[in-house]
RNA sequence: GGCGGCGUAGCCAAGUGGCAAGGCGAGGGACUGCAAAUCCCUUAUUCCCCGGUUCGAAUCCGGGCGCCGCCUCCA
């Protein structure tokens, strides 16, 4: 099935037809750990990149990672300790929250510390086709010399000099003029250039780096969409001017993350370490919190609202593990089979208009309905089953409801299940205030019981994994 | 001020021209020794407001109102 994305750049749904997807997504700036609304451009666009692995197509998968810029200077001078062991820290922990937000590895992370020197390449080349200028040890794109500046963002030269709140610097010849070089200042990291020692300027890097490991154009752009402008812009101006071709075909921007309606920033103090709520609410309830909102969308942050995802998520795995525990006896009734086939067809329309994710997980649960009406008109277990795989093999790309029953270990098995064969007992005989302490004294364990008109089952509490 | 987005049930939220998905919550019921869990059913005659186009609009057009983002570092 076909995919369609809105792309910022055109304003409407572009098709994705390339089989080899190279797809790039703004890192972070490693100077703290991210917080949690950092984190969505990190599952939403990896849960895409798995969506179109799912479908059979190779994806080149590369995220930044900003290892040089005047946050991590800053750190450092706070520490006394040089940038790089501020960035090679936050490198580490950066790579650690991944893991915990269920995020797949991207396939290349380039670093910018280790791209100075193509960088610099860029900009002699800017230089020489007179897009930029050299002041005073700085190198800056001068804005005017790209007709497409403002292309991305819909944004007019003269209106945005008009409303300028840029401080005026008296090196650049336009305040909207960005820089690509800056001069190192006493006591700063700096690599040596044509221009003297200093530092690359963020815009530079990602074009740098993804033209190097990607070329162009690039069949995807992703990131948060505060960075369209200017950052973006930024980049099209430099990629482009360089090389005269379009630097990237669709260009996605995932919607803020608010708290009670205003962005989640460090700067407004009103964030949450992304560790610190996987630790809460665990790894799917966060990416289902995701991606049952349109991407582009912005999202409210909120206890409650981590928690009923934490509670939807549960209610699926109540149904597969129940349904994977059930004999594989009977046939399909054809008119399920049919109903599975529409269910997963409807799943597919929704990822394939701009990766409707919200939609698609509705339809997951409409599956789950579906298999438990059937059990209640007295289907057999065989359609519950199939059901169960049916959730987990749409689920698959989107990170979600892959986790098996969680199990005791060793004998615990066996000690739990003569537990309850001496439970069964008691009841029979009607000592229910012994059977009733058991149950409790095992709740207390976290092993919950459950009597059920097939006998009695057990789980791990819920919540532990 | 410019550019962009959002406004759908108590709450969250999908749907962008043909009978308003789904989740959470709430109410009722089934099951049960009790409990918990689970399951079933119900819960928007209507999609911020006002006009228009259309056989038909939550969806398209025009005009309001409200909220948010970007225009400075920002996912």
């Amino acid at each position: 099935m076909g995919l369609h994305l809105m792309s910022t750049l055109s304003r409407r749904m572009e098709e994705l037809t390339s089989d080899t997807v190279r797809m790039y997504v703004c890192g972070p700036t490693v100077y703290d750990l991210i917080h949690i609304g950092n984190a969505r451009p990190f599952i939403v666009f990896d849960a895409l990149r798995r969506y179109l692995e799912s479908q059979g197509r190779e994806v080149i998968y590369v995220q930044n990672i900003t290892d040089i810029e005047d946050k991590i200077i800053g750190r450092a001078r706070e520490e006394g300790v040089p940038a790089s062991e501020i960035a090679a820290r936050y490198t580490d922990e950066y790579f650690q929250d991944l893991e915990r937000l269920g995020v797949k590895r991207p396939t290349h992370s380039p670093k910018a510390t280790e791209y100075v020197g193509k960088m610099i390449e860029l900009i002699k080349v800017l230089i020489d086709k007179g897009h930029a200028y050299v002041a005073a040890g700085d190198v800056y794109f001068s804005v005017a010399s790209f007709p497409g500046y403002g292309k991305l963002s819909g944004k007019v030269l003269e209106e945005l000099e008009a409303g300028a709140r840029i401080a005026v610097d008296e090196k650049k010849r336009d305040p909207l003029d960005f820089a690509l070089w800056k001069a190192a200042k006493p006591g700063e990291p700096k690599w040596p250039s044509p221009w003297g020692e200093g530092r690359p300027g963020w815009h530079t890097e990602c074009v740098v780096m993804s033209m190097d490991i990607l070329g162009v154009p690039l069949d995807i752009h992703a990131g948060g969409n505060d960075l369209i402008f200017p950052h973006h812009e930024n980049e099209i101006a430099q990629a482009e001017a360089a090389t005269g071709k379009t630097f990237a075909r669709i260009w996605l921007h995932n919607g803020m993350l608010t708290v009670r309606g205003e962005k989640m920033a460090k700067s407004l103090g009103n964030f949450a370490y992304a560790r610190d709520v996987v630790a809460e609410y665990g790894t799917e309830a966060v990416r289902y919190f995701y991606l049952t909102r349109a991407y582009r969308k912005p999202l409210d942050f909120s206890d409650e609202a981590l928690r009923e995802a934490k509670k939807a998520v549960e209610g699926v795995y109540d149904f597969l593990w129940a349904a994977e525990a059930l004999p594989e006896e009977g046939e399909i009734p054809e008119g399920f089979s049919a109903e599975l086939a529409a269910l997963e067809e409807r799943f597919h329309v929704r990822l394939s208009e701009d990766f409707d994710t919200a939609g698609a997980i509705g339809v997951l649960q409409e599956l789950v309905g579906a298999a438990h009406r059937l059990r209640q008109g007295g289907g057999d277990p065989i359609g519950a089953r199939a059901a169960a795989a049916l959730v987990r093999r749409l689920a698959q790309p989107l990170g979600l409801f892959q986790r098996a029953r969680p199990r005791a270990e060793g004998r615990t098995e066996e000690l739990i299940g003569l537990l309850i064969e001496l439970r069964a007992a008691l009841r029979s005989q009607k000592n229910f205030a012994l059977a009733d302490r058991i149950r409790d004294r095992l709740s207390q364990l976290g092993i919950e019981l459950r009597d059920t008109p097939d006998g009695t089952t057990w789980t791990i509490r819920k919540g532990s994994g």
